[in-house]
DNA sequence: TATAATTCGGACAAAAAACTCCCTTTGGAG
DNA sequence: CTCCAAAGGGAGTTTTTTGTCCGAATTATA
């Protein structure tokens, strides 16, 4: 049902670089602060981004990570297919390695709608639109801090 | 995207059973066999399902697993319940442990009703439907076996 | 009663995912 | 030029998931 920790880190770290001004680089530290996600674990992810192209990377003082240039656009399926790797869309919900309209697991033919319906959202929900999202105030990034779940 | 091994194999096996004569135990051994997974694992998944009432199990000769009386109308959902533990129904897609109406991740109002139609389809699929579709021929329960998938 | 075939249960092993540590490289600023 | 703060990168650790092994308990049958 949930995607890999290491996805939800990178979806999350992507939306609130979004959310910075662009072409600021945002430190590392700070995203992992920001997440409550554990910083030497986030800092591989990201560099993982980076070969990838999602992000930019700058070193010494004024390092940190910035989206690359028209990469505000990039949707989250873009991403899980970096992060999930390359078969994400094409896994079979009872896990059989060839599973197609051809030759079908027992649940193929009523799973394949609402796997349209998930790769559909995936496709149209992009980081910039989330950002806003964010942005409004209306919508959380990352878990409460424990200090705040006490309240 | 997708579920557990774990999972994947009780759900498998829950339909095979579920395809054979009511009351007369199949053997794990030939389970694992038809399924092409690991025997002893398949075991401890069994057990577990006999634990959570689902399965009946009987030692010694003749012994073997039959479904529970009345447990052919079990869905997809009250399995996985099981097998992926009691918040699966829960879960946040990015992975925010407090997510919901009133305090939401920037996907929760997108996600809501893609996930609506997930848990639908858990729903709505039961192990005696399932195990008619295979029994059609229609459908495959399992891989093809390696030396099948070779011609 | 002896035997063989099965599940049960616990401990163990291997593989994958998540996470840490430490040293190197880079680059801005005093 | 030196120092400091950042990312880069490799190796290692921990935790979880997946899978194995083996002896004990159980039960039909010869």
């Amino acid at each position: 049902m949930v995607l890999s920790r290491t996805s939800q880190y990178a979806v999350q770290a992507l939306i609130y670089i979004a959310t910075q001004r662009p072409g600021e680089p945002v430190l590392n530290r700070d995203i992992a602060d920001r997440l409550n996600v554990p910083a030497a674990y986030l800092a591989k992810i990201l560099q993982n981004l980076c070969k990838h192209g999602l992000l930019d990377s700058f070193r010494g003082r004024l390092g940190g990570f910035c989206l690359r240039e028209g990469m505000q656009r990039t949707n989250l399926m873009q991403v899980l297919l970096l992060t999930e790797g390359p078969d994400f869309t094409k896994s079979c919900i009872l896990g059989l390695k060839e599973c197609s309209d051809d030759s079908a697991c027992a649940m193929h033919f009523k799973w394949i709608p609402v796997k349209k319906k998930i790769l559909g959202l995936l496709n149209e929900m992009n980081l910039e639109e989330l950002a806003r999202a964010v942005q409004t105030g209306k919508y959380r990034l990352a878990d409460l801090p424990a200090a705040a779940m006490a309240e």
